[in-house]
RNA sequence: GGGCGCAUAGCUCAGUUGGCUAGAGCGCUUCCCUUACAAGGAAGAUGUCGGGGGUUCGAGUCCCUCUGCGCCCA
């Protein structure tokens, strides 16, 4: 106990700690653990080319005092890192810190340089270059970016294990998801299929429906008049979309719509284009929106999909992968009304339409503007359009009721924590419409595997794929070539192609247990000793995305569920309970915090925060937590200055026995909540049963334990005390993994983080025996403060008034009380309740 | 429109299966340099537990209902 500083100190034991824990291995998964002694964690890995900011710290705080905890608890816990590297947030990053754009028409320039590295001026036009250079200095940056979060989590103290580092563009990760997929094709559980598809028109890629959001905008219905070809009269509909007539193939109303049930089965020409479209009739038709009747275009909406879909329609499409009116009419559309909107963006398109219209007389009044919900790409600027292409799809229940209730099953199988977010799962997979789109149209992701065999005229068989063999992989279709083919075929007649996309980022990261584990790598088993997990930390927002694709792939690659548990964490606010966001300049960075208040301060206020609760940011929380560590070193520090307590002391004074009991509770309860994911409530206990310690029990005691009354007396205090201590240190340990360690190692030789989590000591102790006398001590105090004296003042006299029950108690107390308050003489007696008279000696 | 969550002191929040005078911290007021800690300690004031109804010996806690806020989905 001689390593005790005089003065300790929080600053600078992040550095010190952090280093010794690298250096000695201690978070370094045991190989040799067999599953039963095994935790892992399928950790989130973060999007590296994304900011750092406070969500990280509060999520990642979370599962290390999860892991800390369960390693302590004797498991050998898996808790790798990985960084999200791929898709589209790093190419856009790309972009903005070289000045550049990938433009594949580029040739592949060796040794080139960007214009700048970081902060192109704001009026500089980005560089085209080819496919080749533009991932070359994707892969620069992220490994920028992955320096920046790496040092981010080692400051934190995250205790992973950073031999089991994967990144999500890396050789092992495109191994693995083209695996994977190579799997799903061959059990069906992928295709491709040329289908309309959500498109953002700027991004110029496709987009699943998870990626995609309403948003409200406004908008105006148009009345437009078609008119039937029998020539008897009108027929009005309501449309917010008036420049998609040249798309038209149907008017379409409710079965049940008396107004126009006469109708169905006739046709109408459609104004402007004199194209004949029939009336029909689909449930899906609202009769109570408009006019009641609408006009079906190729597409508009993802209504339009349906009604195309199911009564089988025409298809006349319009609109362009970059958002313009496509240059040739659709087939039947009069060519010289349509060329006047040619090449038009959307909104030119729909002015020019209502003035053509409104010149014909064949629109009704004027527009009649509305509020309604648009969908977009979540990323995206502009509203998504719909065009027909060929794409890659995972089944996932979107089309199948069989499967889609094999994934709420999954789901069930699954403890939430906290509960009530299994809801959410549950309501996205049965409000699922379509399978899951995997393919991008985009450069910097995992290549999809497949070739096409191109025929005499140079069209590809897109319905039997060239796939290569599992031990080639990973692969580059634009690179590498078929097995049979040689490289001069590529792209020429009866030779082949690659199919130019990439998967979606999820389509890999849905993956991460399976890289993580090295699922079919040489992994010497590993696999089989960490999957399925035992827990999925995230927050709540990636739920029908990250969540739910990893339950899709686990389901069909393996047929069960990926995790035992699934943690969610909630958002940071800002004080004002907004979401904290950039733009509002409102966001604090990290490292700026640990170096005002300590890493353990805030993970402090991380740990505060109940799981799954949205959570305000709070300086203030971290200031206590600051104070909380610093109060333990100062504990230890007195405690440990007693020195150690001859070999087999116990302690035996019923006071402090009293405590130990109460310890013994903690301890339990502490337990309990930790092993259900709850460390806020494991941290609340322990905290509030430290500051009674401190304030109450330690200043109870200390003269005891300075000897005043004899070795004897003495050292059934300092046992008290050091059990105490041992337990309380431990139970921070996962809370405050630096402060903890640093006092820990002022009387240990190992690590407090490998150290066996406390047990109940079992003492035989009342808990409540000691309340009574701190009671009285309480009231003492009062009376000092009251009369403005030092705490130090002596008391003259005290008359304790008690229940009978309680003399036993106060009894056993007496002694310390004396101490602790300064009492020259008490004397109890019989009362109701408990009541003292305090004369104090009055200083002269 | 459907689903979920939240509402407790000025602020941020605990309050497990119903059970003593509803708690903590911050902030506020007063006092105290005391040999673990002045980035400390001791003490004090502050509540229609969102409104209404019900179950119960007993409700912040369970049920119904209303109001407000937030999130997810359409």
């Amino acid at each position: 106990m001689a390593n005790i500083p005089e003065r300790p100190t929080l600053d600078g034991i992040e550095e010190r700690w952090a280093s010794q824990w690298d250096s000695d291995g201690i978070y370094r998964f045991d190989d040799s653990a067999v599953r039963a002694d095994v935790f892992s964690i399928d950790t989130p890995p973060p999007t590296v080319s994304g900011s750092l900011h406070m969500g990280h710290v509060f999520s990642y705080t979370h599962t290390d005092t999860i892991a800390r905890f369960q390693r302590m608890s004797g498991k050998s816990v898996f808790y790798p890192m990985g960084w999200d590297d791929n898709g589209l947030p790093t190419e856009r990053r790309v972009q903005n810190y070289y000045g550049v754009r990938c433009d594949p028409s580029q040739p592949y320039q060796a040794g080139f340089e960007p214009p700048f590295r970081g902060d192109p001026p704001k009026n500089h036009h980005a560089i085209p270059i080819s496919r080749p250079n533009f991932l070359e200095l994707c892969d620069e940056l992220v490994e920028i970016d992955e320096q920046v979060f790496e040092s981010l989590f080692r400051r934190l103290g995250l205790s992973v294990d950073w031999n089991h580092l994967y990144a999500t563009i890396d050789e092992r990760s495109r191994r693995v998801s083209q695996r994977a997929f190579l799997r799903n094709l061959a059990r069906g559980e992928a295709y491709s299929q040329e289908a309309p598809t959500m498109w953002d028109v700027d991004f110029q890629t496709a987009v699943a429906q998870a990626e995609m959001e309403d948003r409200d905008r406004p908008g105006a219905y148009h009345k437009i008049a078609f008119h039937k070809t029998d020539g008897t009269g009108d027929v009005l509909i309501d449309t917010t979309r008036p420049e998609l007539l040249a798309a038209c193939v149907a008017l379409v109303a409710h079965p049940d719509d008396e107004r126009y049930r006469p109708l169905f089965g006739t046709t109408v020409r459609t104004p402007l284009y004199g194209v004949e479209v029939p009336i029909v009739a689909h449930e899906l038709a609202q009769p109570d929106k408009g006019t009641g009747i609408a006009m079906i275009c190729t597409f508009g909406d993802t209504t339009d999909v349906t009604w195309w879909r199911e009564l089988d329609l025409n298809m006349r499409p319009i609109i362009g992968r970059n958002g313009r009116i496509l240059a040739d009419p659709p087939q039947g559309v009069d060519a010289e009304a349509y060329e006047t909107i040619a090449g038009l963006n959307v909104k030119q398109a729909q002015r020019t339409i209502v003035e053509q219209l409104q010149a014909s007389g064949e629109m009704l009044g004027e527009p009649d503007p509305i509020q309604h919900p648009v969908k977009f790409y979540e990323k995206g600027d502009r509203p998504l359009e719909i065009v027909t292409s060929r794409q890659w799809y995972i089944r996932n229940g979107g089309r199948g009721a069989d499967l889609r209730n094999a994934l709420v099953k999954r789901g069930g199988e699954i403890t939430w924590h906290p509960s009530h977010m299994q809801h959410r799962y549950d309501n996205w997979v049965e409000g699922l419409n379509g399978d899951w789109l995997v393919s991008r149209q985009r450069f910097f992701g995992v290549p999809i595997p497949v070739w096409y065999a191109l025929d005499a005229d140079g069209e590809p068989d897109h319905a039997r794929p060239l796939l290569p063999d599992e031990s080639q992989l990973p692969i580059d279709p634009s690179t590498d070539i078929p097995t049979g083919f040689t490289a001069d075929q590529r792209n020429q007649p009866n030779g082949f192609m690659g199919d130019p996309d990439i998967f979606d980022t999820w389509a890999t990261s849905s993956l991460s247990p399976q890289i993580a584990g090295l699922w079919e790598e040489d992994g010497a088993g590993l696999f089989d000793r960490v999957y399925p997990m035992d827990m999925r930390p995230q927050a709540h927002d990636i739920i029908r995305t990250w969540l739910f694709a990893t339950v899709v792939r686990s389901h069909h690659e393996h047929g069960k569920a990926p995790w035992a548990h699934a943690a969610l964490s909630g958002w940071i606010l800002d004080p004002d309970r907004k979401k904290m966001s950039k733009s509002k300049g409102n966001v604090v960075t990290p490292i700026d915090l640990f170096d005002q208040y300590g890493t353990d301060a805030v993970r402090y206020w991380a740990a505060s925060a109940r799981p799954g609760t949205d959570t305000a940011f709070s300086e203030d929380q971290m200031k206590v937590g600051r104070k909380l560590a610093n109060k333990l070193l100062n504990v230890s520090k007195f405690v440990l200055s007693f020195g150690e307590v001859p070999e087999g002391t116990q302690a035996t004074d019923p006071i402090d026995l009293s405590m130990l009991a109460k310890l013994d509770a903690v301890i339990t309860e502490a337990t309990s909540a930790f092993a259900a994911f709850d460390y806020a409530r494991a941290l609340e206990r322990t905290e509030s049963f430290f500051w009674w310690f401190c304030d109450n029990y330690v200043e109870l005691v200390k003269g005891r334990a300075y000897a005043t009354r004899g070795e004897d007396a003495a050292n059934s205090a300092r046992a008290a005390l050091l059990a105490a201590l041992s337990a309380i240190q431990r139970l921070f340990a996962p809370i405050l993994p630096f402060a903890a360690e640093e006092a820990w190692r002022w009387w240990n030789d190992a690590s407090v983080h490998v150290e066996p989590w406390p047990l109940p000591t079992g003492t035989q102790g009342d808990p409540s025996l000691i309340d009574p006398t701190l009671e009285v001590l309480a009231l003492v105090r009062r009376a000092k403060t009251e009369a403005k004296v030092s705490q130090r003042a002596e008391v003259a006299s005290l008359q304790v008034g008690a229940p009978a029950t309680m003399h036993e108690a106060l009894s056993a107390g007496r002694d310390d009380l004396t101490e602790a308050g300064s009492i020259l003489q008490i004397l109890v007696r019989d009362a109701d309740g408990l009541n003292c008279e305090i004369e104090l000696v009055m200083s002269t």
